[in-house]
DNA sequence: CTTGAAAGAAAGGGCCG
DNA sequence: CGGCCCTTTCTTTCAAG
């Protein structure tokens, strides 16, 4: 099993969300340890699950999809979007997340339009009861999930809540 | 001024959007081109700010932060955090969207422990009235930006939202 | 945009502090 | 565990068709 991880790792894990393309070189230099030191710390938070990919990150906006919004779905019975393959059917579904309380899913989409927002939520309506929220604007996304502090670690919920998901992409807990 | 994104482009975005660090080579075989075509298209998409960077994608619940919450932030005038320095003071935010309607903003924050969550909970709650929503389980997360259906592009809402893709029906993907 | 070649850099292995 | 060396491999980049 995977041993805690140390403030080298987490400065590793710091500089590989803020640049991805690191060599190991550079990271090296930038954590105060050699190329083959860090390697050997990369592949180990690899294989641990801990870094899961790597990934562009794209402007949405610039790509042409310049409205977000939130959908809180609660679902019908059996027609829960989750138990759907979302991946297809619904391209401007950017993340799913099932929440605490009454409503079932909490859905984050993009859109190019509009228009195109509107037919997503009448698409989406049709699985259950919809409240939607358009995002004005970001302030971040993707920020670096950074080392929290020391004792803030004390009285994990329990092991078991993460369903041992495969580390793959679109898909980091 | 860039020009609308074609086909090639967006299968480069989804490419490196699922391997940010596949070389010029690997990629140009995935899309049918040469490295140094998909180079130079990679290296406008950077410059155009499509691309904005590369990461590391880290798996939170691995690296120790299991808990996910939403919160719903209606400010006090004045003590918004979207004007203050959320970076340095809350390392805990992910993500903050500034929302329509009541609410003032939506916050992501990842936590340790329910300890953790809960001291979020009440420190974030100084700044104004909230409305907390833990999440259960995430099923996606950074989905890959794909390219929308055609007819989406058209009818924008209105000149100036967005400076990118300008929309004319039936313009070729 | 493609092919081809050259220069450069990086990754992996082995050995020692 | 970490640092240093080496060798091999790959990527990048330039040139020309």
């Amino acid at each position: 099993m995977s041993r805690a991880l140390d403030g080298t790792d987490w400065r590793i894990l710091s500089e590989l969300q803020e640049d991805g393309r690191l060599s190991f070189n550079q990271l090296g230099r930038k954590v105060n340890l050699s190329a083959p030191a860090v390697a050997d710390r990369v592949r180990r938070l690899e294989e641990a699950g801990v870094i899961a990919g790597y990934q562009a990150r794209i402007d949405a906006t610039r790509a042409g999809l310049p409205l977000t919004a939130f959908i809180k779905l609660r679902c019908s019975p059996g027609r829960c979007l989750l138990t759907t393959t979302a991946s297809d059917e619904y391209p401007e579904v950017v993340e799913i997340h099932k929440l605490s309380g009454s409503s079932c899913t909490l859905l984050r989409v993009r859109a190019a339009s509009m228009p195109h927002l509107e037919e997503i939520f009448e698409r989406i309506g049709r699985h259950g009861e919809i409240d939607t929220q358009i995002v004005l604007s970001t302030q971040y996304e993707g920020r670096p999930v950074a080392e929290p502090p020391a004792h803030t670690r004390s009285a994990q919920p329990s092991p078991g809540w993460s369903r041992a998901a495969p580390a793959r992409p679109g898909e980091p807990s």
